[in-house]
DNA sequence: CCATATGTTAAAAG
DNA sequence: ACTTTTAACATATG
């Protein structure tokens, strides 16, 4: 479910949970998700340091990280990527356990695994000093581990681009407006739910070309943008934006009624209402 | 078996 | 050469 929110949220579980925590072991075995880090080496990059701090950038994640006992001289940064399925999981010294900045309750890899938990959709774990554990939690297998992350590449996040910014970038192409909203480089954290919510609070169309939008209608779609984005961190993610129940066959627009209309654009399935969406 | 899935990116196409 | 689109990635689920 990752996007922007859900990212941020994991972020703030990170800073709220495993900052200062000797780093006892890692388990990186994953080949694929650790690429092109072989096994071991992640570990052997991490193993006495601690997390100091988690960033966020977009839906890209990094983490500082602490010398090795006295020394001042910072480790490589941690980059987490949650990619389509990725949750940040964090356990206590007593296995309660962490996620989405809150506190979840219960148990976890104690015999009590959740049908939803399974250990094997652990992809990457590092084991605390204390006992407890941060766990990248992926069943899809698409996320990213890696150290000092390469993040030259990303637009401003999508919650602090100004909208002079957004216009400038998004007007450099004429791609479909959704394609660009989707584009990391462009501006970071948008996903596909949070394109259709953003583009529908903005009644514009996705298929508009990006550098035919007036003036009026980048001012709608910054406002949106940053509505839509600050909403979904408050309730919980990007599934909770008031369009997205509406994104299948039949529904109709909960603004005008009209029956809401399905294509591919940016690559990706999308839904607006034909009506208001111009 | 088929289609779909909230992301990224290499390869192909234009 | 640069931009845009598609396919592939690994895996789960209906």
């Amino acid at each position: 479910m990752p996007e922007l929110p859900e990212v941020e949220s994991a972020r703030a579980t990170i800073q709220a949970a495993a900052l200062d925590r000797r780093i006892a072991d890692v388990d990186d075995s994953d080949t694929y998700e650790c690429r092109p880090h072989p096994p071991g080496e992640i570990r052997d990059a991490l193993v006495g340091r601690s997390i100091t701090a988690a960033h966020r950038q977009g839906k890209s994640m990094w983490c500082d990280t602490s010398g090795v006992g006295r020394s001042r001289t910072p480790g490589p940064t941690l980059g987490l990527h949650l990619g389509m399925s990725g949750r940040i999981l964090v356990t206590d010294a007593d296995g309660a356990l962490y996620e989405g900045g809150d506190w979840q309750g219960g148990r976890y890899g104690q015999g009590g695994e959740q049908p939803d938990r399974k250990p094997v959709w652990d992809r990457f774990t590092i084991t605390f000093a204390d006992g407890g554990t941060l766990r990248l939690f992926d069943k899809r297998r698409l996320g990213r581990v890696r150290l000092d992350p390469d993040l030259s590449k990303l637009g401003p996040d999508a919650e602090e681009v100004s909208a002079d910014d957004l216009a400038t970038r998004l007007g450099r192409s004429k791609a479909p407006v959704k394609a660009r909203l989707l584009d990391q480089s462009v501006v970071a954290g948008v996903g596909n739910l949070l394109a259709d919510q953003t583009l529908w609070e903005a009644e514009i169309s996705p298929q508009r070309p990006a550098d035919d939008l007036s003036p009026a209608e980048l001012d709608r779609l910054h406002d949106a943008l940053h509505h839509a984005t600050k909403d979904a961190i408050a309730n919980g993610g990007v599934h909770t934006g008031e369009i997205i129940a509406f994104r299948a066959a039949g529904a109709r627009c909960p603004r005008c009624g009209t029956e809401m209309t399905r294509a591919t654009v940016g690559g990706r399935t999308t839904w607006w209402c034909p009506k208001e969406q111009t």
